[in-house]
DNA sequence: GTCTATATGGGGATAGAC
DNA sequence: GTCTATCCCCATATAGAC
């Protein structure tokens, strides 16, 4: 086993591990174990914990973000001059998120959780990492969705662009027990289903008559 | 101090740190200290750091459902033999839930964040035990709500029920930060245009068209 | 009921041989 | 780059005096 697959091994086993029982639920030890490596290792590719923690996260926050501005500068274009109907735009925000969970080598169901769970409540030494990361994602969905929703004031639109961040996320933390706990539909996996059902559900919520004060 | 101030202590100690650092973030000892109690008095007063948890738990957590509980049921008094007006239903729901942040009295920020990350992704060792508390509650306003809401069918309802919820959950955890972060519309506390916001929001969700399948 | 003292085990991190 | 061995601290839990 070469230096790489050492280095990455012990990053996909603290995925899963940090996905199940969190930071602070995950010994070194498990991990080191579960990825078949040497304790001292991770203190040798990786500084600590903590930046062990940090690399597993950013590892798929970054691309899920690039992969959201990508999608979203494709949906400008294809809407020329006109504002971009706001269901394409949630979609370009959830779907990258959701799709996580059926995609192994992207860290499936653990990652999702973990990701999710750092987003809605990050850990304190992560706070402002986060914040940056996720800042230019956030000021671009704001602007583009004012401008697809004209009618809806700034102080608004900020409490229901976070209920709608809420809802995806919580939906995410637990995306598998929610599709087992599901009324069946029919026997097909309805995974997309339950996608555009959040995006349908959010869109109705951000587009409500205005909250009276 | 006698016994039971002693007990009192360790309890409310153990829901700010919880509150605050998660259940394996937090120590016993950082517990003792912040209670000014003694580390062996929480093995004579709970039997174990899992039975501390639990008791700090559901002692919010029963008397909330209890409200909402007595609330819905004054609501269809009110109603008579109309169905409830489902914007009243969601109110019974979200209230007591979000009241809480300005309750030091029934734990104050710290409870409702603890509260809220546990509904969202309970601890293994709670979750049958969280299922078995919250079943009576989530049956009865499935049902209410679909009468009040008579054109959605059961899967669509589910989803959007559990959407609402979590749109709930996360803003609870994050509540002190979404009012930090928020476009100020106006020099007074928000707290009860943000209640009426969440519930504007899930309502338009949950009435919203259905979801082509 | 409350304390001190301690048993027992696990944690993160590192030194130094290979 | 990888290993063994170990440092040192902190964790939960308990025994037993007061």
């Amino acid at each position: 086993m070469d230096a790489q697959s050492t280095r990455k091994g012990i990053a996909d086993a603290a995925e899963v591990l940090f996905g199940e029982n969190g930071f602070a639920g995950t010994s070194l030890r498990q991990i080191t174990e579960k990825a078949g490596a040497n304790l001292a290792a991770v203190n040798y590719h990786f500084r600590s914990k903590e930046d062990l923690y940090r690399h597993v996260l950013f590892r798929r926050l970054r691309p899920i973000n690039a992969e959201r501005l990508t999608l979203l500068a494709q949906a400008e274009q294809l809407a020329g001059d006109n504002p971009v109907p706001f269901k394409a735009v949630l979609d370009t925000f959830v779907r990258p998120w959701l799709r996580h969970a059926n995609a192994p080598a992207s860290g499936g169901i653990p990652s999702q959780r973990l990701l999710s769970r750092e987003l809605i409540d990050p850990q304190p030494f992560l706070r402002e990492e986060l914040a940056r990361e996720t800042e230019p994602v956030s000021t671009r969905y704001t602007h583009v969705i004012s401008q697809s929703l004209p009618g809806v004031p700034a102080p608004e639109l900020y409490w229901r662009l976070q209920f709608s961040l809420g809802a995806l996320l919580s939906a995410a933390v637990r995306w598998q027990d929610l599709h087992g706990s599901a009324p069946r539909s029919g026997p097909a996996y309805d995974g997309e289903v339950a996608i555009r059902r959040l995006i349908d559900f959010c869109a109705a919520g951000l587009d409500a008559p205005r909250t009276a004060s």
